[in-house]
DNA sequence: CTTTGGGCCTGGACGC
DNA sequence: TGCGTCCAGGCCCAAA
């Protein structure tokens, strides 16, 4: 479910908290999650003072002093929480699988039942390898142009394109469908028909780069100020049955499947 | 090359 | 109430 919009919110609250922090000791309730951790894992990590705390896509990239790099990502069900210290070792609750501790007083807890979450260390100058991602779609390198030119040719549904995180980073499946339902186009559509294989892009292309920027700047806004996510301001995402939002349209709209994932639209103004 | 589908996981929703 | 089954979904990797 954490998104770029959500990810940014955990990266927003965390920030204050880790930077210029000195990890004073890690502690691992279990070898891995999606993947066993690396064996110098704590040793990495142990001593390192944290520089700053960025985001890319829905990762989130503590950048230590020693150059090292501490890779996380949320998966599906991850979340971070800050506690106080206590006395001796902490007892941890259900599907704790990381203490950071801070030596200023904080631990920073990684809870994920589902574990498909992510947590590494690698070497500064292999970050762009281990996380190999699209641009920001929230800078100036993604517009209308660089989505056209990852469309032409492409047979995949539109859907499946902005899911890409090669193409763009940090959209998943909720906000895919929020920004093709702004932008009017079908989940279903073709890359191809709105980009034209040699020359500029079509409108359609600038019209659905514009909107997820939206769409996703907007998500931002509200998780930051705190007014909780609720489903009631997704415009389409497991709204099916439900009265199209678009003024004037007056739509259903429905589910569907594409690649193994439910797609939300409206057959009516979506096209 | 592109595209698809399975596996990883658990909690919650559902049916009986 | 307590089972069993299915679904949710990001990412990686194997297979088509």
């Amino acid at each position: 479910m954490p998104e770029l919009p959500e990810v940014e919110a955990v990266r927003r609250e965390l920030a204050p908290v880790l930077r210029g922090a000195r990890i004073a000791n890690v502690v691992l309730y279990r070898d891995g999650l999606r993947r066993k951790f690396p064996l110098d894992f704590r040793e990495s990590l142990i001593g390192q003072t944290v520089r700053a705390l960025d985001r890319r896509g829905k990762y989130l990239l503590a950048h230590l002093s020693s150059t090292d790099v501490l890779v996380m990502h949320l998966g599906m069900s991850g979340s971070f929480r800050v506690e106080r210290r206590s006395v001796g070792a902490r007892s941890p609750e259900k599907h704790d699988h990381v203490d950071i501790c801070l030596s200023s007083g904080p631990v920073v807890v990684f809870n994920d039942p589902r574990r498909f979450g992510v947590m590494d260390v690698v070497r500064g100058s292999e970050i762009d390898e281990r996380v190999a991602l699209g641009p920001e779609p929230l800078s100036r390198a993604f517009d209308g142009n660089a989505l056209a030119a990852h469309c032409s040719g492409s047979r995949a549904p539109l859907k499946s394109i902005l899911m890409d995180q090669a193409v763009v980073a940090g959209v998943g499946n909720i906000y895919a469908s929020e920004a093709l339902h702004l932008a009017r186009l079908s989940p279903r559509r073709a890359g191809s028909t709105i980009a034209t294989s040699s020359g500029r892009p079509r409108e359609s292309a600038h019209r659905l780069a514009a909107a997820l920027k939206h769409v996703l700047h907007a998500a931002i806004r509200h998780q930051t100020t705190g007014s909780g996510y609720t489903d009631s301001r997704f415009r389409v995402y497991d709204r099916d049955g439900s009265a199209c939002p678009r003024r004037g349209c007056g739509g259903t709209i429905v589910r569907i499947v594409q690649s193994s994932r439910s797609t939300f639209y409206c057959p009516r103004c979506q096209r």
